[in-house]
DNA sequence: TAGTGGTCTAGACCACGGC
DNA sequence: CCGTGGTCTAGACCACTAC
């Protein structure tokens, strides 16, 4: 296989087209590994680096995922604009290249007394989480479900992306999602949570999301985070 | 300057770490060029790649821009969470590694009878644009705002990001944001548009953004797009 | 024309994962 | 141990921007 040098289309790119054309034939499923690098120089007669460059913008592009000493592995076969960017601050996260955790602090079954929710169920399963970035706190999350989402997630670590596990685990067929972001001032908890002052904004952001099958919300979420939030504070640098 | 070669860090981390500071100090001021490549590789003694990797990874995370021909310069001195996520569809996608374009087809000054705008004013600066990737439909948009805007933004290319011009150009004081997403199904005209089927499912977002100083919303806005539009068609392959 | 970033090669050694 | 991806070098030529 050969790549046209004569055009005036950068090979990485002729590469990375190639590669796509691969991994969406029916040769392939997800979770396939393709191509190891050096074997993909032998097949198309280019350097590393062209192949790494191809290789690089498709794992930016969610098709393929990188794992040292592995190889690399497809990932999805098509891209879809969908609720992600929505549903996952992780998602977003990764997206700018940041790397974060979230540590679960509270999980729990509760009676439904929080009218707020707008769940329609006698309990509810909630779960509390403070998210860090770099060991420094980024925010925290409350987090309120219909109470059969306990037993779908017993064996999934509710510290990793829940919009992940939403969408791409469960893929739970959501019908309606309402998203109401404020600005409010930090009362002493979240101050000292957040290792801020008392009165500083915060960005106070709910989520209801409805999914098919079940009478009122199925999740409620509550996200608090400083406004302004440096990821990089000058401190680690 | 010398970077230390005998840590396990890798050097062009390293090397991010020390330009990450530069660009931090009030030396710079964004829209500064940094140094080239090739002052980068002597002042640091390291190789082309390294620096470039370095760079790359602060391209990815906001804080610089490239320009072929001219140089590097500085985008932003502190990275934040904000509304860009939420506010920015083009955000979402340039992270994405997605180019994209949109076209505005209608804008003019529409009389203030559609209640579902909450805009309290009797005149609304009305839009509409298609955006498409890679010349392919994506979705449309409509965009209603305060009358005052068309004045802020008449010399702003309402191609361009409107999250962008909002945020970061005419830095509007956000107080609340409402988004609202549904399912549903997809009308004729929407289907031309769209190059789609009469009743496909289409994601449906609705938006309110409410702004210090305005009583009622400052803006509402209608994003209408395919649930799992592929954005790498396979015909263009 | 000079200087910038964009692409590309051929090579090297390291770190990690699985056998 | 071997094969994988991760990092790094020293060079080359091209494409674009500004003067």
């Amino acid at each position: 296989m050969k790549l046209n040098r004569k055009l005036h289309i950068p090979l990485y790119i002729q590469l990375k087209d190639q590669i796509l054309v691969n991994i969406k034939s029916d040769d392939y499923i997800i979770g396939d590994m393709i191509q190891s690098e050096q074997e993909l120089m032998k097949t198309f007669q280019v350097g590393r680096a062209t192949v790494r460059e191809a290789i690089n913008e498709l794992v930016k592009e969610g098709f393929l995922e990188k794992q040292q000493g592995r190889g690399t592995f497809i990932k999805r076969k098509e891209t879809s604009l969908g609720f992600e960017p929505l549903l996952s601050l992780s998602y977003s996260l990764k997206m700018r290249g940041w790397e974060h955790k979230n540590q679960v602090i509270i999980r729990k079954q509760i009676e439904n007394t929080v009218a707020e929710t707008l769940i329609k169920a006698p309990k509810i399963f909630y779960f509390e989480r403070n998210r860090t970035i770099d060991g420094h706190p980024l925010g925290f999350e409350k987090f309120y479900f219909q109470p059969d989402f306990e037993m779908l997630v017993s064996e999934y670590n509710l510290e990793n992306s829940i919009g992940k596990l939403i969408l791409e685990i469960l893929k739970l067929p959501i019908e309606r999602l309402i998203q109401e972001v404020i600005i409010v001032k930090a009362n002493e908890q979240e101050a000292n949570l957040l290792k801020l002052n008392v009165g500083d904004d915060l960005m106070f952001m709910k989520r209801w999301l409805y999914v098919k099958g079940f009478e009122g919300a199925y999740q409620y979420y509550e996200f608090k985070v400083p406004v302004g939030v440096s990821a990089f504070p000058a401190d680690l640098l």
